[in-house]
DNA sequence: CTGATCACG
DNA sequence: ACGTACGTGATCAGA
């Protein structure tokens, strides 16, 4: 018989809080609360085997009882907010696994549960804490009450209930309306208990009962039956379940599916339920998927020679590759080959290189859709083995988008969590239609397909094309740092006294504050050497001052030096690697090396950009947007005084200046710009007044104050970034201009700081996020431009593109650049975008 | 392998 | 009553 199962969703939750001790996710959001839910929830489904499941939750809306009286449930304890945010977490999850969740205004889960048992034609199991519930055991209904602990519980049907609390299921109310219940608040009959109570009960049956045979009772109890009647037939209206609540759900409708689709274990994975995530019964194994999955599922056809992937691989239409270590996969919409390969040739079997051709002439025909993980890395393979890829579609980048928290970098780990290790090129085509729709529902449709996935291929041009450094001049460099810090380091020896290592923290940490005895400047922390620190010192001590200065040339000749030297290719040139799938922002990230942290505040440092230069006859041609994200915050938030000042192309930061100190333009001094653009580069970082303070080196009620006056100046701004953190709160993440979405978990954080920082990075997201769309589509706008041509883009430094040009294009190249970058996006300001070139970055200004 | 430090937007 | 500006990567020390 099939059979039901229906949960008091804040029973359970409340029960598994208790039971479980404190653990967070990554993002330190608590989940205890949440993971011995699911714990009770699979012991539940193993158990009763359902075919039926729904949860049920309270709302914070009065309910009946609490209109007929006040007391109702008025000394329960408010929810502490570490399980408060939990029920979110539950309910997200719950959606996830396609179970039916249950709630209406005005009505108690109990209420829910006893409509939905008494709907029930089959074998139906309530799971609850709560006691109340056992008035709905009846010939189909039984109640499962959690125990000690998460998973032990006691079943109860008519003859359980007899022989564990010598009650029938109507008498349970008369029980509450005699003894009361002290969790709710009922009253019951003041002075009699639970003893009496069931005494009572068993003699006369119900409250009328008892009532009818007062003569009987004893005096003293008489007296309290009789002061207390009012009482007692209010807390038997209170304690008894509606099981004619008005919700709109047939049984049927609480079908759900088991075991779980793999959505479910990622929400497992990015919570950190390891136990669970182990539990393979709990999700769809290959041999038992659902029905559906049971139509789609390709044949698998192992192959054995290149011939035979060719003759497969013929007049195929949408084409899913994969290359593994040892394996190549395709598959089509009805069949996956696989074919074995061998990366180094030695004994029988095919080639890894000869398999890869037969996969090269698909990737390369622009008629067949290819279906990828990763395309930049297909194109990679295909410059060695000597094919292009072309349209295609890429799961990684579609996963990235619809979800940046989850990092996925192995792609063979990935297919196996999904249990899909041997049949990865079909499942590649089930996630592209599963991602398709998501991303079209999410409308990111221009951020994908327009945007990042004709990105990876200008990005893979600018890779490979890579950008030349002058080793010579390098070298140059390299002697006179390693020279300035030998000299350095006998310097700092001598005045310290003894020779130590100046690189390591703790070291220098114990000479200066212990050995020299200088008095650290900071109360209560343990010692930090930054030069944050250094700096307040460097007067009253010329230690300090050589430590700092060593610590720049050191910093320098390592990481832009010798750290670039490592990476320099035969013909000159670095080839950094632009990480499209890494940030929460949108933004893009470079490494080996990273070329988005070359020095340029301190001129000293800033020679090394002379490192990077054009060849011969060639011209390096840069252009950056000019306060883009103070542009998309006058943008986004309408302020109409900002929008002012970008339309007339006025000085935002000095205007900024004159109007928080509340001086003319013409008075605004240096000092008091340099502020103003400090506060305006906090106003990004979603501002807070320990931040700015620390910035402005001033005490934290002053930066309070010029916060005040910002947004009292700007004030729609202020509005704006209460808009967003309220609509990040309310969806859970936030939006760019292309529809980009930043998960931000923190903001459901009970631990205030994490919480805060949850809300700066709120305000921050869009701002950072759109500036990421704008200089991605005037990437793809350059590079177009730049087809015919024979120069290349290069760098992306955030708001920054270099182009190493033919110097004979140099008038035409500036234009494309420019205007690529200019109409990117059209704002209710404009995009301001400043040029320059030369034969080094350095001299691009 | 993590934390401290410092380079960038 | 909490402890911070947002987003990154490379290097070095010292477990």
């Amino acid at each position: 018989m099939d059979s039901f199962i229906l949960i008091d969703g804040n029973s359970l939750i409340n029960r598994a809080f208790y039971a479980l001790p404190p653990l967070n996710n990554a993002d330190g959001v608590p989940t205890q609360a949440v993971y011995g839910f699911v714990n009770m929830l699979v012991k539940a489904i193993g158990d009763f085997k359902p075919k039926y499941l729904a949860v049920a939750f309270d709302l914070p809306e009065p309910t009946f009882r609490h209109l007929k009286y006040d007391g109702y449930k008025a000394k329960r304890k408010k929810m502490p907010d570490e399980l408060g945010v939990q029920i979110p977490l539950l309910k997200e999850l719950l959606a996830i696994m396609g179970i039916k969740i249950l709630e209406k205004p005005g009505y108690e889960a109990d209420d829910i549960i006893g409509t939905m048992a008494k709907r029930s034609k089959v074998r139906t199991y309530v799971l609850t804490g709560d006691r109340d519930s056992l008035q709905l055991i009846d010939d189909t209904t039984s109640v499962v009450l959690t125990k000690r602990g998460i998973t032990e519980t006691l079943i109860l049907d008519e003859e359980g209930l007899k022989k564990e609390y010598g009650l029938t299921p109507s008498q349970v109310i008369d029980f509450k309306s005699l003894a009361g219940d002290t969790s709710d608040n009922i009253p019951g009959v003041p002075g009699i208990g639970e003893k009496t109570a069931l005494t009572m009960l068993e003699n006369y049956s119900d409250l009328d009962g008892v009532y009818a045979h007062l003569d009987d009772l004893s005096e003293k109890t008489r007296e309290k039956m009789l002061a207390g009647k009012d009482s007692a037939y209010l807390s038997y209206f209170l304690a008894t379940i509606d099981v004619n609540a008005p919700i709109e759900c047939a049984v049927e409708d609480c079908a759900f599916a088991f075991p779980f689709s793999e959505k479910v274990k990622q929400y497992f994975i990015r919570n950190n339920f390891k136990s669970l995530i182990r539990r393979d019964e709990l999700f769809c194994a290959r041999e038992e998927e659902t029905e559906q999955n049971e139509e789609t599922k390709k044949e698998n056809v192992d192959i054995f020679t290149v011939e035979d992937l060719f003759a497969a691989l013929e007049g195929a239409g949408e084409t899913a590759i994969f290359v593994g270590e040892d394996v190549l996969f395709a598959a089509d919409k009805n069949k996956q080959f696989t074919l074995k390969v061998k990366r180094d040739l030695i004994g029988d079997g095919v080639s890894f290189g000869d398999a890869i051709k037969a996969v090269g002439t698909i990737c390369s025909d622009e008629k067949i859709k290819k279906i990828v993980y990763d395309g930049k890395k297909m194109m990679y393979l295909g410059k060695k083995y000597g094919f292009s890829l072309k349209n295609f579609d890429d799961v990684k980048l579609m996963q990235f988008l619809l979800d940046n928290t989850v990092d996925v970098e192995d792609p063979e780990a990935y297919f196996e969590g999904l249990g899909k290790k041997d049949a990865i090129a079909a499942a590649m085509i089930e996630k592209t239609e599963e991602f398709r729709a998501m991303i079209e529902h999410e409308g990111m449709n221009r951020l994908y397909y327009d945007v990042e996935l004709p990105l990876e291929k200008v990005l893979f041009d600018m890779e490979t094309y890579g950008v030349a450094v002058d080793s010579k001049l390098l070298d140059e460099i390299g002697v006179k740092f390693t020279a300035q810090m030998a000299e350095l380091t006998d310097k700092i020896y001598r005045e310290a006294g003894k020779e130590f290592n100046v690189n390591s923290p703790k070291q220098l940490a114990t000479v200066l504050f212990e050995d020299m005895g200088i008095p650290y400047p900071k109360k209560t922390k343990k010692y930090s050497t930054s030069a944050e620190i250094l700096e307040e010192l460097e007067e009253d001590h010329p230690i300090v001052r050589d430590i700092l200065q060593y610590r720049f040339v050191a910093k320098l000749n390592g990481t832009y030096i010798e750290g670039l030297k490592k990476l320099i290719d035969d013909t000159g040139r670095v080839h950094t690697e632009y990480k499209q799938m890494l940030t929460t922002t949108g933004r893009l990230s470079s490494v080996e090396p990273n070329l988005q942290n070359i020095p340029t505040r301190e001129a000293e440092g800033k020679i090394l950009r002379g490192m990077f230069v054009a060849g011969k006859d060639r011209l390096l041609i840069s252009a950056d947007y000019s306060q883009i994200e103070l542009r998309l915050l006058a943008h986004f938030s309408q302020d109409k005084k900002m929008i002012e000042i970008f339309n007339k192309g006025e000085d935002l930061h000095a205007m900024t200046a004159s109007e928080v100190f509340g001086v003319k333009l013409e008075d605004v001094t240096p000092v008091m710009r340099r502020n103003a653009k400090t506060v305006n580069f906090g106003i990004i970082y979603g501002i807070s007044e320990y931040g700015l303070a620390k910035n402005l080196h001033c005490k934290p009620y002053e930066a309070r104050e010029h916060i005040n006056t910002y947004f009292r100046q700007f004030a729609s701004i202020k509005e704006y970034f209460e808009k967003v953190v309220a609509d990040a709160k309310k969806n859970g993440y936030t939006t760019t201009l292309l529809g980009r979405k930043r998960r931000i978990p923190e903001l459901n954080s009970p631990n205030f700081a994490v919480k805060q920082f949850g809300e700066r990075a709120a305000m921050n997201a869009p701002l950072q996020g759109s500036a990421a769309d704008i200089i991605k589509i005037a990437m793809i706008n350059v590079a177009k431009g730049l087809e015919n041509t024979n120069s290349h883009l290069i760098l992306q430094i955030h708001d920054e593109l270099i182009i190493e040009a033919d110097e004979k294009e140099k008038d035409k190249v500036i234009r494309i650049l420019k205007e690529g970058m200019e109409k990117a996006w059209d704002l209710r300001v404009p995009l301001s975008v400043e040029a320059g070139c030369g034969k080094t970055w350095f001299d691009c200004k």
